[in-house]
DNA sequence: TTGTAAGCGTTATCAT
DNA sequence: ATGATAACGCTTACAA
């Protein structure tokens, strides 16, 4: 009987099943961008472990705005998603936190388990890496470099993330005694890493070294530079955080934060059928600070 | 009555619905890798429009095995998918070819609309764009700058788009008259480009310039041959093919390719609710060489 | 252990 | 027009 339906190539309608169960192997992922490595590193983490139970994963790109996620979530929402990964930042000066938040507790209360994966300002399970401890290090290495004058470009303004990071910075340089004052506005791409080396090509002197909010703002801080006709890292060092296949193809040192491990294990927290026991509402996974060519010590310094 | 029902926060359930209408609001893209930048940008053009119009986007990725995209094809029919987009080529020496294409066919059968972005061997509706005119006009280009020994880097042995774009420099260099004959092995990937790059630099003399089958091969052969001290494009020019922002980035010389607007038209198709008459089963869409910093006039040439 | 019936939340059909 | 009812394809609880 079963073997001349599995001959017919018979599967059961997951509509029909999802709708009596209450719940269906969907899971959601909120990003800002996918088409941002630093996301879709998280993405192919939950897809590769939600696909390989027969989970759907189904993306949704916010651009940073509360109001688009509320619309995804809304959208998910109807589909009843056995669970959904936020994997962006909050940010302080949020109008729509209050609906977000009511929108994510609703789902919950239906059984859905939500999982974030940078600083929340919901009530869910989250898997994050220690981002100020990391821009302190980072920052350290540098000052052990013999660097004194450190440049910071922050990251998009208001955003959880980008507070950390900027607060490490400054401790590891205040702990150092050194000046924690050149920092320059900055945002999580390209373009505002092209901005802020902008700037620092326009002020003098040049700093020693330069460490930027992420991956995606050091390239732009580094290939500025170079263009212009700085020695990176001869004259200037330039670093970074994410550690994203970009920085590898440049070269870049950075600190790796292990995106695809926490895209991963969002995805085990949420597939777990049976939930074992006690599992811990907050998660932290190391990360590593990873050297490479963009990085040396300063010039006339016996290090 | 109504009024309250939207007071109370009532959404009608996507999953029963999509039960009883034998057809759920779920675009599948099925892609090599979100990670790369190539899919990730289709991907983010199926996403506006399919989440603009409150669909789910569900990605499958699939590291080029045929195997993986006929478990994903058969867990998104559970769901029975408005539509699912592949995004990704098919390639020559496929044994599941028959079984993936017996899958879309079913999957058609059901009403699900199927639209491919590049040559695949099942019958649906493509959307694309002509590789070997591409891969033809980037080496006229460097042909036109004067250069004679021109290498090739091949993309990913056996898929369709790395055989036409190889067809289209071999004919351009034919064309002029000159050897398409430096060809190298490939992948789609930066190491890739890297491997490549190191046998080029082991060989003399070195060619004039190098077109690379994407970008991040390119890339690859780009950064290799700078750290080993050429001069890129003083001594020799690198051009790929795609148009990504890492070539951006890299103000690599390349012929982008509108992918992003590739994943819009695809789920505009989609989701296309009437079947606007007669729409045509292959769509073709304009590509531009875009000219940037990796590419020179061949030294010593009056161009 | 095996079978039968109820119900999940919609859409669609058919009387009224 | 308006309203009741069957059916979509499952799971699950209950009866045999």
């Amino acid at each position: 009987v079963l073997a001349v339906a599995t001959e017919l190539g018979y599967s059961p309608s997951a509509l029909a099943r999802a709708l009596v169960t209450r719940k269906s192997r969907i899971v959601g992922v909120v990003v800002d961008d996918i088409v941002d490595p630093h996301f879709a590193e998280i993405v192919r983490g939950v897809e590769d472990v939600a696909g390989g139970h027969r989970y759907l994963t189904a993306i949704c790109s916010t651009d940073r705005s509360t109001t688009a996620e509320l619309e995804h979530v809304r959208a998910l929402r109807d589909y009843h998603p056995a669970g959904v990964v936020f994997a962006s930042s909050g940010h302080a000066d949020d109008a729509s936190a209050h609906s977000l938040g009511a929108a994510v507790a609703e789902m919950q209360r239906h059984g859905c388990v939500v999982v974030a994966l940078a600083p929340r300002q919901f009530e869910c399970i989250s898997a994050v890496v220690d981002n100020e401890a990391a821009a302190y290090d980072i920052t350290s290495y540098l000052i052990s470099l013999g660097h004194r004058r450190i440049a910071f470009v922050e990251g998009t303004a208001g955003l959880f993330t980008s507070q950390r990071r900027l607060v490490g910075f400054t401790h590891a340089m205040a702990g150092a005694g050194l000046s924690p004052k050149l920092c320059f506005d900055g945002g999580f791409d390209y373009e505002s890493g092209r901005n802020a080396a902008l700037k620092v090509l326009a002020s003098t002197p040049l700093p020693d070294a330069i460490v930027a909010a992420n991956d995606a703002v050091a390239i732009g801080v580094l290939m500025t530079l170079r263009q212009a006709g700085v020695d990176v890292p001869g004259r200037v060092s330039v670093v970074g955080i994410d550690g994203t296949l970009l920085a590898a193809f440049v070269e870049l040192t950075t600190v790796k934060v292990p995106l695809y491990d926490l895209g991963v294990l969002a995805a085990r927290i949420i597939v777990a059928e049976h939930g074992e026991g006690a599992r811990p509402d907050t998660l932290t996974l190391p990360y590593k600070v990873t050297l490479r060519g963009t990085s040396a010590p300063r010039p006339g310094n016996a290090c």
